[in-house]
DNA sequence: TACACTCGAGTTA
DNA sequence: ATAACTCGAGTGT
């Protein structure tokens, strides 16, 4: 209060996202996070990869001894790496039956392998290697989505460190709730869930749930509820606090791309509550935000479409959103 | 007509998409069409793996006579192939600076190769297939782009031919308007745009192009104009018949991921034009259309935020489609 | 050049 | 089985 006793400021000044964000350009991820995370993205993916070298590997000691390529057909052992080297991903051949798969092999070897020459058993391992390089760019997108978990979690963690509030988690295999302990360094690996106790009441924080208001997959759910009633609490509209989507990648290229995804997304939320006249908070984090859609995402957040944002990138932004989230 | 001089059926029966859609499960990609498309990507990508597989020849020949890995920083010719090995993708590279990219190959050799012992040329070549195959992987899902908008152009040049329509084609590379000639089955390969005249008067089809008024790329733009107007005719909103969206992904399990993203692109659309209280015809046309999103695609032709939407795998509906398109 | 397009390689509920 | 999530590998303007 100013000495007139009015509010001070606009109507916006107390808007949750004023607190980290001056301008639109705040959410625009700088050049220098971009290079460091494709930097650790590529030391990642050589993690990943040495498991499918062993296998080319066994795969080139397998093949070496044989006379012809045809005979590569006789090994049941090395009939999924075949199909792999014949081009098939595992997504494809899930949508292929054993006949066809069968008959692209022999295709395969009959339109690379034969022609091959002697050096058919590197032509064979290559191809392998090739598909399976597909494989681990597909795993490391669900790694980075993974890691933009991590991330969001243990700074949640933290966040309610600091205020000594106290915190369960959910272990995602096993689903029983534990105790939270701020120096476990385990609980952001292994849980898809927190639940607390702010101001307001019980809260807890589901990730990746589908409420069946929606109907659809939701990175980040926020419940007026305590951990144990989170399975009851998930059917009343009225005890949704707030709901987010959650970007991790660090693609630039992907940014607007993926925020079209997220912006229908958080539609499809707004349309299923507002069907019970019901308007949760809603929350868009990303690490990857370019210029356009910053002026969208700035937009909504000055008409309430969107009631805050972060770059995940941006430590300050990113506290400030975690103590955003556990007071709600 | 019928005898009582009353226009025939409800308000909805002259709806375009009633031409070919009955019901919403119309829409529905089939399981056959699907196996198809992934068999045909399956051997489109052993033709794109080709000329890596050479590369991965050449690469062990260099690197078979060196005496030790370091060895392979002195070959000025192999930097790219080293940094690729390295597990750095072409897009990562664009995003990291050369002392950047340098420590990562040595830290790679130091990692990787050199406690590789004597088979640290395999490391190397497999290595370097891993990311290829990444390579390669993000090549076919523009090539699957592609394809698609060849066969939308195919499809739409086979309906004016069989209307005895004359048309123009603009060729991509040259930017010359060409006379269009339904016996030419390269034009679909070389086209971004088709124009031709129908009883409303001239059409101009865009591919792909970003007018001013909504600012992003829009995958095809129907105007009221002659090919040569084009530009010009971009400038005023009121020359827009048509705007739609084309996917040709055939993976189910990408269907709504990208529908998600096309809606909030035809959502951009809608908005732009309806600032300048305008409201063209827009259009969804998918390979890889699944039950939840054919729900919400039927729900918006039925009040009117689509105006038409077709299968790409379903002859009749994208003959009907095109017949639109051109009577529009 | 900055921007934003292509789409399926994985994954999980 | 079904559905829908992860995100960056390319590309073009």
């Amino acid at each position: 209060m100013n000495p007139t006793g009015q509010p001070v400021g606009n109507k916006n000044s107390d808007q949750p996202y004023q607190s980290h964000l001056a301008t639109k350009a705040d959410l625009v991820t700088s050049h220098t996070e971009t290079r460091a995370g494709f930097l650790a993205l590529a030391l990642e993916k050589n993690r990943q990869a040495t498991p499918f070298i062993t296998q080319a590997r066994a795969l080139k000691a397998v093949a070496l001894p044989l006379a012809r390529p045809a005979n590569l057909l006789d090994l049941p052992n090395i009939q999924a790496a075949l199909v792999a080297a014949a081009g098939i991903s595992n997504k494809a051949a899930g949508h292929l039956d054993a006949a066809t798969k069968e008959q692209a092999v022999r295709d395969f070897i009959a339109n690379f392998l034969d022609v091959a020459g002697a050096d058919w058993v590197d032509e064979l391992v290559y191809r392998f290697l090739i598909t399976r390089g597909d494989t681990i760019g597909g795993s490391m997108r669900n790694i980075g989505g993974a890691i933009a978990q991590r991330t969001l979690t243990r700074n949640i963690i933290a966040t309610l460190s600091l205020a000594n509030v106290p915190f369960e988690w959910r272990h995602a295999k096993t689903k029983k709730w534990l105790t939270g302990s701020s120096s476990d360094p385990d609980i952001e690996f292994q849980t898809n869930a927190l639940s607390w106790t702010n101001a307001q009441g019980p809260r807890t924080l589901r990730y990746n749930y589908s409420p069946a208001i929606v109907g659809k997959n939701i990175d980040l759910c926020l419940l007026a509820c305590a951990a144990q009633d989170f399975d009851t609490a998930v059917l009343d509209g009225s005890l949704y606090v707030a709901l987010g989507e959650l970007k991790g990648g660090i693609d630039p290229a992907g940014a607007d791309e993926h925020w079209k995804t997220a912006r229908t997304a958080l539609l499809r939320i707004r349309d299923a509550f507002s069907r019970l006249n019901l308007a949760p908070a809603s929350v868009f984090v990303g690490a990857a935000i370019v210029s356009g859609m910053a002026d969208e995402i700035w937009t909504q957040l000055g008409n309430g479409t969107l009631t805050n944002a972060a770059n995940l990138t941006d430590d300050n932004q990113l506290a400030s959103v975690c103590r955003w989230i556990i007071d709600l």
